[in-house]
DNA sequence: CCTATCTGATAATCTTGATTGTCAGATAGT
DNA sequence: ACTATCTGACAATCAAGATTATCAGATAGG
């Protein structure tokens, strides 16, 4: 909507094409937060995004694609903003309670997260994976048996869905209160 | 294949009926243990069964029909299992090398259970949380808090996970060990 | 004004897989 | 042997959705 004005020479046609790459992933991002990956279709982005088929294949060669790209900027935001909450004193609750501040102020996004993304193809499973480790390190920084660490993060993204199935009901200092003993597992 | 003698009045023709309605659900969780719920069509289940498609509507109105029964076939056995192994001295520790044990055994079934299934209708959606309440039960008896209890579960969950992604290496004592703690957070 | 390029919309194509329908051969009871 | 029923295989239908192709109108630079 919000028809933008057909000048397109205001931008470089680059530009204009980054620009529609950048609505993709963001529309990508917001149907998928809402349906799910499996309820997200290439029609279904495009008409988020304003924008149509053709324009899609313009930059992704495939629907998968999209998918990985959009699940590895809303995994590159998420660690940035929790990295941006952690307090020294405390990294691991502060770490926490940036986690869940940011899945609450970020709904859409969350879901994508949450999800198991191991039955969408190999490279969403490798995504999936380096997200994994990548809080590992915040979550259980100090573990060195993978079976617990596994534990810790499957805790903590279980509570999270709970959380979220509920509507976001408990505020966040409660949901962490929650979660924080399971890192502490030994 | 080891085709079956086509003498079917040897059983009456119900029988033969509820016959092939049980090979087709065996077939459907084996698929899925496999190669995932999505990966499962008709007609990979039938030719598991050694049936073709018409046997497949005899019995199941749709896909996602099967999918259910099997779900709760599945739960109830796991269950069944789990409850043989309960020792009255540790109950969680026992029923948790007894969910471990019957994981190693029946493989196939493991898998589908240990998926995401909000996203595969809400008759899974209810069946999978039916099982988590019964989950609940053994592993985390006391505990009062809904997000405490969804941080076991999903801990123990994604143990197995991880176990079975890694090919059952871990002997079950040691995934019970790395199990156990996250049981007792208070 | 002309024209090459860009845009938006729509339609055509292809694939996959579910669901139904048809049919000749097999079986068992009579 | 006769016939109604059961069986297995296969083709036909349908739907959803991805991917491509087409086309008329808009724009800007010369």
């Amino acid at each position: 909507m919000a028809e933008e004005k057909r000048r397109y020479s205001g931008q470089s046609f680059e530009d204009r094409q980054t620009d529609r790459r950048a609505r993709l992933v963001r529309a990508a991002l917001d149907v998928a937060g809402r349906f799910g990956l499996e309820g997200t279709s290439v029609a279904a982005i495009c008409a988020e995004a304003g924008l149509t088929a053709r324009y899609f294949y313009e930059s992704f060669p495939s629907r998968d694609a999209i998918f990985v790209e959009a699940y590895r900027m809303a995994q590159d935001e998420l660690l940035e903003d929790i990295a941006a909450h952690i307090d020294k004193r405390d990294p691991v609750a502060s770490a926490l309670t940036g986690f869940f501040a940011v899945l609450e102020s970020h709904r859409g996004p969350a879901r994508v997260f949450l999800l198991d993304l191991d039955d969408h193809g190999p490279a969403m499973k490798a995504a999936s994976r380096e997200a994994g480790e990548k809080f590992a390190q915040l979550f259980a920084p100090r573990a060195k048996d993978a079976l617990q660490i596994a534990g810790t993060l499957g805790a903590i993204l279980q509570i999270a869905k709970r959380w979220i199935a509920g509507g976001f009901a408990e505020p966040v200092a409660n949901v962490v209160a929650a979660a924080l003993p399971f890192t502490k597992v030994k």
